[in-house]
DNA sequence: TTTTTGTAAGATAGCGCTATCTTAACCAAG
DNA sequence: CTTGGTTAAGATAGCGCTATCTTACAAAAA
C-alpha cells in the first residue's frame, strides 16, 4: 500500500539549493557567499557566485525578507508624481540604490496626510530596509509609525537643526526671501507673492517673501495670492488674470512654482501685459520649459538631483549602521535669472 | 542542567496566530476569513474581521508571497515618469487596484530594451499578481521572461489582432493619420512632421502622417524631422529653428508629441513667426498646459486615464480566472482643435 | 605534546503565512 | 439506523531563505 504522497507544493523555481548543490557547498554557506558576508573562503565564493550566475539564480525577495525580518526595498513617499521635481528626485534616488542592490517602492501621497498613513502603514509591513519622506510635516500617527518601526529614514526638500532627524534639503525660506529681494533690487516695490497648494514648503517661501518685503517696507497683505487648489499652469494664468485686474499697480509676481509661473507668462501673452517691462514674473524650481519660455523665466534652481543622492546616500549609510557625518545636509540653490524679472 | 534556549527569532510583530487567538479559531480559520474564502461561517468572519481590525493586524507580504507562490503587486513597466502620459496612466491603475488590494511596482525603461529585461527579471522574482507593460515591442527574451513566468500581463497604449495579446490603446498610426488629415482640410500642403524619441508608437504616428500625404499627393520626405534624442520643449524649439530655415516654405507641423509642439510653439514667438497664420503647429497628447499655449494648441486627446483604468479592469479579471469579454479594447483618441491650426 | 582559542563550514530551526490533507459534523437517502 | 455525500473547521507541512547553534579542524598558546 502507497502513502498518499502529499502533493509537492515546490513551485519549480531555482532555489539557492540549486545553486549549492552545483557548486558543492551547503545551502548555507551559498547564502553567505552570495551576500558578501566574511567567513567564507574566497575560492567557495567564486565557485558560489559563478554557478549562480551559469544557472540564471535570483534570490526569492519574499523568503529574504521572511527570513531575515528585513527586505531590499526602500520606501519613497512623495507628494506627487505629476510634478517633474519628485520624478527627477526619484529618478536620482534610483539610480543611487539600484547598484547597492535595493529596489524603490514609490508612494504617492498627493499632499493628504490621511494616504500619507495609510501607504505607510501599507509599505512598513514590507519591512522596508530604509525610509525617504517629504519634509517633515505628518501626522503624529505616521511620527509614530516610522518611530516604531525601527526603519532608518531620511527626510527630503527641507533641513533641520534636530540632529535626530536625518535630513537633505535646502532652506525653502531662504529661497524665498532671496527671489524677493532679486526682485527689490530690480526696482519692483508691488510685489505679490502667487501660490498654490500651500503645503508647507510653499508657505516657508512665504515667510521669505514676507520677511525681504517687510524689511523693505513694501509689504501688503493683499498682494499675497493664495489659493488651495493644486497647482498647474491653468491656475497660474487664473490667478494672474483675476488678481491684476484688481491690483492694476502690481510691478512683479513671484509665483510658488514653476509651472503656475509659465501659466501666468502665458496669461501675460494672452492679456498683452509686457514682461518684463510692465510686469516682472518669477517661478520656483527651474522646472522642464521655464528656460523655453518667453520670455524666458527668472527662478530658483533647486537641486533635486543632489538632494535625491545625498539623500540615497544618507540612507545607505544608515541601513549598513554607519556613523554619519552630519545629520542634516543643506544642498543650497541657486538664483537663474533670465529676462522675466 | 538547563537546556541552551535557543534564542527566539520572533520579531515581536503581530502575526495571525494573535487575530486567531483573539477570535477564538485556528489561525488558518482566521486566514481564510480574512481572505474571503468561501466555507466560513459568517459570524466567524465577523469575529476574526472584528479581531484583525481591533488588533491593528496587517498581513506580512512576504510570508503571504512565500506561502502562496504570489504576491499582491503588480508591476508596471512604463518608458518614463518625467513624460505626464504615463504619470496619468499609473495614477488610474492604481486607483483601480488599490481597492483590491493590489500594491504596484513601478519599472521605468527609459525606453532601453535592456533596462526593461533587467527590471522584468528582478522584479518576476518577486511574483507578482499581474504585469502591466508598455507596447508590444520588446525583446525576444523579454516575452519569455513574461511568457515563462505564466504572469497576467496587459499592454498598454496600443491594440493587436493577436487574441493571445491582451491590450488596451488605440491606434497610433490612425491617430496620426487624422491630425495629419486635419492639417490638410486647414488647406496646408508643405506639412512638416517633427518628432523625437522615436520610439514605435512615434512611428506608428508617421505612418499615419505618411499614409495621409501621400494619398494626398503632398508627401515629401526631406519634411520628417526626426530626432533620436528624448522629447522635450528645448528639443521641440530646436527642430522648428533648425528646420524652418532650411524649409521656409512649411506651413505647417505636426509635432509627435505636445512637449516638442509646446516647445516649438514658444520658438516662434521668440523667432516672430506667425501662428497659425504662416504656421500651424499641432501636438500630440493633450498633455497638461497644452491648453494654455498662446495660441493654444491643437492636439490629440489619448485617453490615457481611461487606458490605465481599462487595463486594471482587464488585468483584475485575468488575476481571478474569469473569462474576458474582449482580449484587445481600443479607447480611441479625440482630435482637439484650438488656435494653432 | 596537550590545551586553548579562532574560524570556516554545516546542521538545525524557524520567519508568518497558505496549500493540502484530515477530521468532525451534519443532512438526506437507503 | 446505517451509509454516503457534503461542508466547515482544524492539523500538518511546507514556501525559500537566513539566524543561530554546532562541529571540525587548524593554528596558537601552554
Amino acid at each position: 500500500m502507497n502513502l498518499p504522497a502529499r502533493k509537492s507544493r515546490s513551485s519549480g523555481r531555482l532555489t539557492l539549493d540549486d545553486v549549492a548543490r552545483s557548486a558543492g557547498v551547503s545551502r548555507i554557506t551559498a547564502s553567505r557567499a552570495l551576500r558578501g558576508e566574511r567567513s567564507v573562503a574566497p575560492d567557495l565564493v567564486a565557485r558560489v557566485t559563478e554557478a549562480a550566475s551559469a544557472l540564471g539564480y535570483v534570490p526569492d525577495p519574499a523568503a529574504r525578507a521572511l527570513a531575515s525580518a528585513r527586505s531590499h526595498t526602500v520606501v519613497v513617499l512623495i507628494p506627487l508624481l505629476s510634478n517633474n521635481l519628485f520624478v527627477d528626485l526619484l529618478e536620482a534616488v534610483h539610480r543611487a540604490l539600484r547598484p547597492a542592490g535595493y529596489q524603490i517602492l514609490i508612494g504617492v501621497t498627493h499632499y493628504q496626510a490621511q494616504e500619507e498613513e495609510a501607504l505607510l502603514s501599507s509599505y512598513l509591513a514590507h519591512r522596508p530596509a530604509g525610509l525617504l519622506v517629504t519634509g517633515f510635516d505628518r501626522t503624529p500617527r505616521c511620527r509614530e509609525l516610522i518611530a516604531q518601526s525601527g526603519v532608518p529614514c531620511v527626510h527630503l526638500m527641507e533641513t533641520s537643526r534636530d540632529p535626530a532627524l536625518h535630513c537633505v534639503g535646502f532652506s525653502q525660506a531662504d529661497a524665498g526671501r532671496a527671489m524677493t529681494e532679486h526682485l527689490l533690487n530690480k526696482g519692483r516695490r508691488r510685489i505679490a507673492f502667487a501660490a498654490a497648494q500651500l503645503d508647507p514648503r510653499v508657505m516657508q517661501r512665504l515667510d521669505g517673501y514676507r520677511q525681504a518685503l517687510k524689511e523693505a517696507g513694501c509689504h501688503d497683505a493683499a498682494l499675497e495670492w493664495l489659493s488651495p487648489q493644486p497647482s498647474s499652469m491653468a491656475l497660474g494664468g487664473q490667478l494672474l488674470e483675476s488678481h491684476m485686474t484688481s491690483n492694476p499697480d502690481v510691478d512683479a509676481i513671484f509665483f510658488c512654482n514653476d509651472d503656475l509661473a509659465q501659466g501666468g507668462l502665458l496669461a501675460t501673452l494672452r492679456l498683452g501685459i509686457k514682461v518684463p517691462q510692465q510686469l516682472a514674473i518669477a517661478g520656483f524650481n527651474d522646472l522642464a520649459g521655464s528656460d523655453q519660455m518667453w520670455p524666458p523665466l527668472t527662478t530658483i534652481r533647486t537641486p533635486r538631483v543632489e538632494i535625491g543622492e545625498s539623500a540615497a546616500t544618507m540612507l545607505l549609510a544608515l541601513m549598513r549602521g554607519e556613523p554619519l557625518a552630519h545629520s542634516s545636509i543643506d544642498v543650497g540653490w541657486q538664483l537663474v535669472q533670465r529676462q522675466s524679472t
